[in-house]
DNA sequence: TATGAATGAGATTTCATTCAT
DNA sequence: CATGAATGAAATCTCATTCAT
């Protein structure tokens, strides 16, 4: 049923890249024909955005979890938590990072108005929500001020080159690979 | 003639996307005709294959050089010059950059072999050449050698931050940024 | 039951147009399910040959017994009469006419070959049965014979006059105006 | 080349019908590949569209030097002068007719918004024209007033059914036969 | 008997590539 | 060499029809 055609859909959509994912390989691989795809979604871009949004969804709920649990935890904590949950994220749906990864700057506005606009959320959902965090932690006095906005950038950076890491093939990444983000975020690679 | 044809190519693909750029309209922006660009490439992959190649090579020579300007120096200058110099070729090539990190993990293999092949060498180029210089600091003692394989790519990871903070439109990255990823790297945000 | 979806189907392909109108929308229209449809006629061209021969039943029916009333009058109010059934029957059934004045000329035979030939078979006959009456005129010397066999097709078009002045919505027509084309036919207009 | 392409459409849209006439078709009429025909032609409608334009514009063309013609003339004669331009213009295209006589009531504004409006203004252009000419002869007493309206549909009625005649095969009419219908519509068919 | 999800043939449209001029 | 009209394979999407429940 539906659930099984988004999986396909994310399946192919990662596999073959956003845009050479073929509907009919999205049914294939669902074991359903084209029509039975176009009587739950819309068109192609519907599908997409069906998977993104999903996703999306339950990465954003356990970011905001893990922001709840640390309200009032030290801001190293706090960063801490919130990469370990990105990562726990990212094992558990390599296959959809594969797919919110590679349109990151792709233009998709065009064929895939939806989803590009979903995805566009969300990254930008994901530097207001680091933003904010750490936002706490310059106003506590536990992070500096003036380097304030770039650091942002340079954590989420850090995770990132985890990631890339995983996905790239090399080295498959394990929740706990947050400690070393923050530590060298923190510390410095040196200490 | 050749060199215009290439810069009109790297425009439309980064501005359209590699899936959506179309020959026609690299083309147009070249001002000659399709048939001209088949004269001089074999195929749209051919042209894209040229596009990477010719601007991969500039960012290796230009990172070559500053791994030889280093050769002796402390890990931490010699780490600041290469992040300066890819920096310096992110300000200059920003359009390409778009190019390269769009299709970071695009599948693109069957549709464009060639230039998925050079971009595919690019990225890993840029490991290894990151990690020889790194491993040379782990060799003197400078860097620690429990975590000098993730330790690459959190360096990368964030020279890739402020990066993406360019290239996703919020602000535009100086060379000098490097200094902040190489003082996070070795002191830590708080120092 | 099956009536329902007659009158469903007669609007919806009226409203719609013939080849633009769903078989989903006339279930909708019927509260039924397609299944129900199908079950009460063999394909969607079998729904369209139910209404227009259950429509066209109606309209020979109305002419045969106009013509079986005047069969001994005068040709004048025998054509009166034949107009003035034949405007009933567009009044009453104006979702109809839309049908079958749309199908005119339109080659539905290879998709609709049952309900195609019904519509032929009902455009013959009005000729025809308008033809034989007049032909009675002719021979009585009521009507000249030189003429006879365009002017069955001019007093038809008189009254398809009226009768496309009431679809194409700008005034709608009532039984009286067969008075206006019969007089005019008689008598010109000047009269 | 492009006047190929149209008179394959003109042709193909008529024989098949409007909804029934495939592209493909029409390319292969022309002795062209589709793609050939999509870079003349916006979409299907466009072509449509184009054939439609191209011979309203003939008509109109034809009538407007009809009515130029007749300005000072009786109202009678003016109108054989319509009758029979319309007639000529009918019997050199009969194919267009076709087309024309199809969709007059066909619900195409939905799959085919530009060519619909097109045929829309042709049939009112037709309504208004006529009504036009018929006005002047209202206003100088050949013509009266009273029935003034409905006339015009009455006698663009004789026309038509002289037309129908033509295309349903039975008589090809001639440009004479407007004579007839104006001939009923002054005097009455008994004169 | 009624249902409506599933089907898949078939239609429109796109665009990389070719080749006669 | 340059041109750009022509090509047609391939992709998306529609909808009449079927059939297991």
């Amino acid at each position: 049923m539906a659930s099984g055609m988004l999986l396909a859909a994310e399946e192919v959509f990662a596999e073959s890249g956003l845009a050479k994912a073929h509907v009919e390989d999205i049914a294939r691989r669902a074991g359903v024909s084209v029509g039975t795809l176009y009587n739950y979604y819309k068109d192609r871009d519907g599908l997409l955005a069906a998977v993104v949004s999903e996703r999306i969804g339950e990465l954003i709920q356990e970011l905001d979890a893990a922001v709840a649990r640390t309200l009032s935890a030290p801001i190293r904590s706090a960063m801490l938590e919130l990469g370990r949950a990105y990562l726990r994220f990212v094992i558990q749906r390599r296959t959809f990072m594969r797919i919110l990864v590679e349109g990151e700057l792709l233009q998709l506005k065009e064929s895939y108005p939806t989803s590009a606009a979903l995805k566009e959320q969300c990254w930008k959902g994901l530097i207001d929500l680091f933003g904010e965090v750490m936002g706490r932690g310059v106003a506590n006095g536990e992070l500096p001020g003036a380097t304030a906005e770039v650091d942002v950038w340079l954590f989420l950076g850090l995770l990132r080159g985890i990631i890339m890491r995983d996905l790239r093939g090399d080295t498959r990444c394990q929740e706990s690979d947050a400690e070393r983000a923050v530590k060298v975020f923190f510390d410095g690679a040196l200490a």
